[in-house]
DNA sequence: GCAAGTAGGACTTTTTTAGTCCTATATAAC
DNA sequence: GTTATATAGGACTAAAAAAGTCCTACTTGC
């Protein structure tokens, strides 16, 4: 459907909401702010910290901060963080291995088409969406 | 997962090598050629048809053939002709209505994004996969 | 000690995509 | 005019992915 997940979506709200504020939040603050699933986006939460975007503090007045500036935070990082796959085809993905191989005769031209979606993903960070 | 849809790729496979010889082709050769389904295949034949992309001749020695130049078929086409939705976000869809409209902070910004996405898969046409 | 947080495993449900099966209709060749 | 070879298309099933839920453990400031 060429469509980011939901996950993605949401990890971008999550962002936008950090940078805007300049402050820690917690999970909660902005599930309840963002009519987002509390229990998916503390995943979000964590495996964007996992990747080094965000930072993290346990415990009461506890929460989650932007481990970036805003504008070092491209799109193309949040998918990579958030999704397993996002080649726009299987034969252009590096983990997969496409069932028609022998016989493709697209892998060329989509490796290109890839590139420059890359490219656009990457050329948009969290301080665009402020 | 930002993926073009099986249907896409079996779609862009076939016009390539409807492109590529330059002739008629049944639905069987090119399935046969490319591994792919045939019963899959036949549908997503019609809906290219439907879309104005190709053309179609029933009974023996029938096929489908290419409409128009390959050079003015953009990927874009093939997208919209064989996938319902091809928005990167439900807040940038048409058709659907987001369900976190109220509280969305990212519908414009994301609209930018969709653009630009669409101006990427409009500037490679079948003519750049041969 | 307790309330407020993150950490994370396991699971269910829903949605989407992919693929299959079957029947009808058109037509060129014989 | 019958037959073999095509497209046309409805209805269905299966598989995969995404979204969402539930539960328990651990951390820490007060």
């Amino acid at each position: 459907m060429l469509r980011l997940s939901k996950r993605v979506e949401y990890g971008l709200v999550a962002l936008q909401h950090l940078a805007k504020t300049g402050d820690v939040a917690t999970v909660r603050e902005i599930s309840d702010e963002n009519s987002i699933s509390y229990d998916l986006l503390a995943k979000i939460m964590q495996d964007l910290k996992r990747d080094g975007v965000l930072y993290s503090s346990q415990g009461v007045r506890g929460g989650y901060g932007l481990m970036l500036a805003p504008q070092e935070i491209p799109v193309n990082r949040v998918v990579g963080a958030l999704e397993e796959q996002s080649s726009i085809t299987e034969c252009t993905s590096e983990t997969e291995c496409c069932s028609r191989e022998a016989v493709c005769t697209i892998k060329g031209p989509m490796h290109k088409l890839q590139e420059q979606m890359e490219q656009v993903l990457s050329s948009v960070t969290i301080a665009q969406l402020l």
